[in-house]
DNA sequence: AAAAGCCCCTGGATGC
DNA sequence: TGCATCCAGGGGCTTT
């Protein structure tokens, strides 16, 4: 379900309650991605000092200098309220808190809360080390973007899923950015010119900014940590779409798969 | 070193 | 209705 923009309106929805609560205590339901990597009562105490994101993983600092990384996977989504209902079979994870408890939904079980010693430490440094840039930062600079595309011998949707030269560009947006740009998917990511990578660029960031300003839409049920649900306003252009005509020059979208996931396109729009 | 494939897991849609 | 099959928005790990 969530790519960089459901992350980032889910982060928003929570980050300001939470910041300054007491865990008081900690629910573990059935096993995540990852074993948490620490004593569920060590935590026991500490303060949520801030709610940062790096592409798709949710940062939460604690006072002890830890931070806990929460990542929703494919089927994640979190909820923050005073008062939550008995815990369901989907329900894994539940930090409660002087504020509110924050608990994870993740029926297919691919996302994971884990427990590090801070940035610096291995196992952030493994998780987080080898991500891109944030594509909706004043870092996400055109020159350095060309310079990594050159680099890949594969298909620029490709690239832009790994998330190792930009991040937080999931499976929809990357085929509906490089449909904004006019960027067929398959072409190889080296062979993208500096005003085509300029296009694309662009197109990345107003379709993730578009997609967090109106809170995570384009998606089928997202909803975020205070329940508000994704408004819809961002209809695909291509995902989803094989076969329907295209928006803008009335061709049929096409599909294929690439890495084992499916791509959507328009053979006109897009050269 | 980079690229390709595998795999974790559950649920919903579709087809017979 | 029941059952099998396919597909799903992620990404680390292993193999080539």
């Amino acid at each position: 379900m969530p790519e960089l923009p459901e992350v980032e309106v889910t982060r928003l929805s929570f980050a300001e309650r939470i910041t300054g609560a007491r865990i008081l205590a900690v629910r573990l339901g059935k096993p995540l991605r990852w074993p948490l990597g620490g004593e569920p009562a060590s935590l026991y105490g500490l303060t949520v000092t801030a709610v940062r994101r790096r592409g798709k993983y949710l940062l939460l600092d604690l006072s002890s200098g830890q931070l806990l990384l929460v990542h929703l996977g494919m089927s994640g989504s979190l909820s923050f309220a005073l008062a939550l209902p008995a815990a369901g079979t989907h329900d894994h994870f539940d930090l409660v808190t002087t504020h509110g408890t924050l608990r994870l939904h993740d029926p297919r079980r691919f996302g994971a809360v884990v427990l590090t010693d801070g940035a610096s430490s291995d196992r952030a440094l493994k998780l987080l080390g080898r991500l891109g840039v944030e594509p909706l930062g004043d870092e996400f600079g055109l020159a350095e973007f060309h310079a990594g595309l050159k680099k890949r011998n594969v298909s620029i949707k490709q690239v832009l899923l790994a998330g190792e030269v930009v991040v937080g560009v999931g499976n929809i947006y990357a085929s509906e950015a490089l449909f904004l740009a006019g960027i067929r998917p398959a072409t190889k990511a080296s062979r993208i010119s500096l005003a085509r990578a300029a296009r694309l660029r662009e197109a990345i960031r107003d379709v993730l900014a578009r997609a967090v300003a109106t809170g995570g839409s384009t998606l089928r049920n997202f909803s975020s940590a205070d329940g508000q649900a994704g408004h819809f306003q961002l209809e695909a252009m291509v995902y989803g779409r094989a076969g329907e005509p295209c928006r803008q020059c009335g061709s049929p979208i096409r599909q294929l798969r690439q890495g084992q996931r499916s791509t959507f396109f328009c053979g006109v729009c897009q050269r």
